[in-house]
DNA sequence: AAGTAATGCAACCGCCGAATG
DNA sequence: ACATTCGGCGGTTGCATTACT
């Protein structure tokens, strides 16, 4: 069983937790300005501070880097996001690749607090993004169009209905859709994995 | 105004793969 | 070939804030 390369609850160095204070965030700042991203495991008793270098490196990548952009998300970013994670899921970091100044985390928070949120309200099955047959016709074609507008061209022609079971024996149908190799082209987005 | 619930988000946890000895 | 270390990632937690009753 292999140690964890930092572990705060046996790292007697390690005193601080939770919230960084302004003085954390300045000597880390300080620090990297002067030495740039090092090493991280060696950066916390370099740079006087009672972290992790797990913790400081997730500090410097979410918050401190000067180029991040920070701020709520337009809606050509949540239109990207959801385009991204129908093609990708929940591949955070590489979606977060594609949306200049973004980090993953940030992303994430956002999938989970607002954009999940939506679909579910829309229909749509976050995880799968299938459409729900339970929504009224006239909305499905609504959400269909939406799709279309993602960038699914004729995507009646991937549509499939499945029936699921779940655990607490429910039973409900599912249309889902399914894009092949020139849909993800119609997107234009050059992802490589 | 006070108490409670819901929400948003920063930070932590644990796992994985690559690099290294 | 194997063990260890490290950086990176996604899932989850917990706290602060906001909305609601």
């Amino acid at each position: 069983m292999r140690k964890p390369s930092c572990d705060i609850k046996l790292d007697k160095n390690i005193k601080n937790k939770g919230v960084w204070s302004k003085q954390e965030d300045q000597k880390l700042i300080d620090y990297i300005n002067k030495h740039g991203e090092v090493c991280w495991s060696t950066l916390p008793q370099a740079a006087g501070l009672l972290r992790c270098g797990k913790s400081c490196r997730l500090r410097w990548m979410n918050y401190l880097r000067p180029d991040l952009k920070r701020g709520n998300f337009g809606e050509d970013e949540e239109d990207l996001i959801v385009k991204l994670h129908a093609l990708l899921g929940n591949r955070w970091s590489l979606i977060a690749g594609r949306l200049p100044g973004r980090t993953d985390n940030e992303v994430k928070n956002f999938w989970n607090s607002h954009i999940r949120k939506k679909l579910i309200r829309k229909g749509i099955d976050p995880n799968n993004h299938s459409v729900n047959h339970k929504i009224p016709p006239l909305q499905n074609q609504i959400m269909f169009n939406s799709l279309k507008y993602f960038g699914l061209k004729d995507i009646s022609k991937n549509q499939t209905t499945k029936t699921h079971v779940d655990n607490d024996d429910k039973v409900s149908n599912a249309t889902s859709i399914e894009c092949d190799n020139d849909d993800i082209l119609d997107l234009n987005l050059e992802l490589s994995l």
